[in-house]
DNA sequence: TAGAACGCTGGAGTGCACTCCAAGCAAGCG
DNA sequence: CGCTTGCTTGGAGTGCACTCCAGCGTTCTA
């Protein structure tokens, strides 16, 4: 058996996490222009392309002349690369990641590992903003005293 | 009645978050090179004087040579600015902040207010890494799957 | 007192993640 | 047909946060 799957059932699932982003065509017709892509994703036309020049992306479907047609896959692979971006992830590592997938089912493991650790890296920057909230806390609540004292003094 | 504090009585406070860096010489006869700092913060000597540089250290003591000699204050300066960095807050709003706190006690207000978008800007992010959390899940639990069924399949 | 180690400055360089530019082709419209 | 709009490319430019360099002076250790 060979689990039949390169980032497309599962993918396709993590669309139900983020914005709403709903206006898709159905699948066989699903052809977009660049500037479709980019008010979909939030990203700039420039981007997207930058995103497949340096492999992050796989190449695209082209029209009979030449322009960007990307599909709902596609779509899909950008709101995982996009969820991926917001977990701080270099670039290098998301390429990395796509090279994997590129590579086939003998990469799962590999695969596995790397969002393992970025699990991990989420969870501590995670701890890591929670500390920065108590100080933060701490100061807001110092200065809201100031104030408080202030106003009683002008009182 | 004026709040006579100008970041000091509770950013040494603040310090009681973050790594232990114990190994500070008492009020008084606390002068520090440039090279302890950057030991004590993990701040690189460079980043110390382009810090001072752009204004977002305080004018920092200098010994009849001419060499910075950093106090208790400035390390607990450093030690809010570390924790502002690690929010993500960009060095320009720490600076502006570093404005503020120069300018004297008229700008608690403006302070505040600073702190508590930095806290609304910290909890958002917060939510955006708890929902990458759970991208991440789904997906690691599919490749943990996979494994699952390529090692049954060689049993 | 020699030499290593540390510190000073202004300014240039680095790495990352875009971001923009110029020049040109292609499609749609009045 | 001309005009606008959208897309193409390689390569250059931008902004941020450092990071390093050259050339010099100072301070510590043997």
């Amino acid at each position: 058996m060979t689990v039949t799957e390169t980032e497309t059932t599962d993918t396709s699932a993590d669309t139900c996490a983020g914005p709403p982003q709903g206006d898709r065509r159905p699948d066989g017709a699903d052809k977009y222009t660049i500037s479709e892509v980019a008010a979909l994703t939030g990203l700039t036309a420039h981007t997207l392309r930058w995103y497949e020049r340096i492999g992050l992306m796989p190449h695209i479907d082209r029209s009979h002349t030449g322009q960007r047609r990307y599909s709902n896959r596609d779509l899909d692979w950008l709101a995982l690369v996009g969820k991926l971006r917001l977990t701080g992830m270099p670039v290098a590592d998301m390429v990395r990641y796509a090279e994997l997938v590129r590579s086939g089912d003998h990469t799962y493991t590999e695969r596995f590992e790397l969002l393992k650790q970025t699990r991990e890296d989420v969870l501590s920057r995670i701890a890591e903003l929670q500390g920065t909230l108590a100080v933060l806390d701490r100061k807001i609540s110092f200065y809201a005293d100031a104030g408080r004292a202030l106003a009683s003094e002008r009182a």
